[in-house]
DNA sequence: GCAGGAAATTTCGGTGACCGAAGGATATGG
DNA sequence: CCATATCCTTCGGTCACCGAAATTTCCTGC
């Protein structure tokens, strides 16, 4: 029964809306387990983003990343300190920066929480051919664009 | 150069994580427009879904569906009650109970929120033939369900 | 038909994340 | 060196949220 289903555009943006819906509980109840705040869990992402490129992060950049105040930014490090994610550094060159430096901690923490999702996306995954992967990449690549297009719309119409 | 692409597990867990990301951004730049709270947003979602289901919702129900404390429930429903997007009823049969009724207003918040999104979704897929609909739809569901089961994972694993 | 308990919601007091403004500390230009 | 800018933190206040107690209404056993 299923495989008769029409995938026009009211059900892809459903399906859409689902998504997006499911991700955001997956990743509240990980936040919840661990005893962080969903702020906290996007203040890793932005913080780990950073350093795979190889960019040390200031409080400033990631409170602007987060959009958040610089002195809610400051109790959010210190919640992260206190808690053994993060590292404040003084920078060397100019003494009134800091940089951030994750500790492993944070980054099993990090892999604690993709691994059980990555598992089972994989597994509904696997076998997908190679021409159909082609066609879903393209999908989420101009969904993407459009996502970001569409809120671009709200600042400067 | 970018047909090229190889759409491999890692590119789709990375788009997967910039949609969701993007998504959650145009929500919540959304929600600062508008002057209401991202647990406001999705409380009237989730009222609207109960409106569409025919299925009045209680105060308690709506409480479990946002995993909120029936207090800030009810202070939740008084703003959304004082900004005129909601109406508490006195359940005729129980009158210990409430139900929710929504505005109009908060009807046209809705597709407000949603008309410039999905202009942009929908010109993004106008080229779309069915075949590549069916993929991308039998792939958003078994992603779905997969979050879904990673998320029962951690609750009784 | 009424005492006692259950159910639905609200009120109350307290906690903590967040903001804006003011306050150091350090760097840079004249 | 003094003035100004930059970066971060501290301070006082606001508001969403929580847990527990209070309120109103319903239901059951006697």
């Amino acid at each position: 029964m299923a495989d008769g289903q029409r995938f026009d555009d009211e059900v892809l943006i459903t399906l859409l809306r689902r998504l997006t819906v499911e991700s955001d509980r997956f990743a509240e109840m990980f936040a919840e387990v661990h005893g962080v705040h969903r702020t906290d869990m996007n203040a890793l992402a932005v913080i780990m983003d950073a350093a795979k490129a190889g960019t040390p992060l200031s409080p400033t950049a990631l409170a602007a990343a987060l959009n958040l105040s610089n002195s809610a930014t400051t109790s959010l490090l210190d919640r992260l300190e206190r808690a053994g994610h993060v590292e404040r550094i003084r920078s060397a060159r100019d003494r009134r920066k800091i940089e951030l430096r994750m500790r492993d901690q944070a980054r099993e923490l990090g892999i604690a929480f993709f691994a059980p999702l990555r598992q089972e996306l994989l597994a509904a995954w696997r076998d997908l051919p190679d021409d159909h992967r082609a066609v879903i990449g393209r999908f989420l690549t101009t969904t993407i664009d459009a996502t970001v297009t569409a809120r671009g719309r709200f600042v400067e119409p």
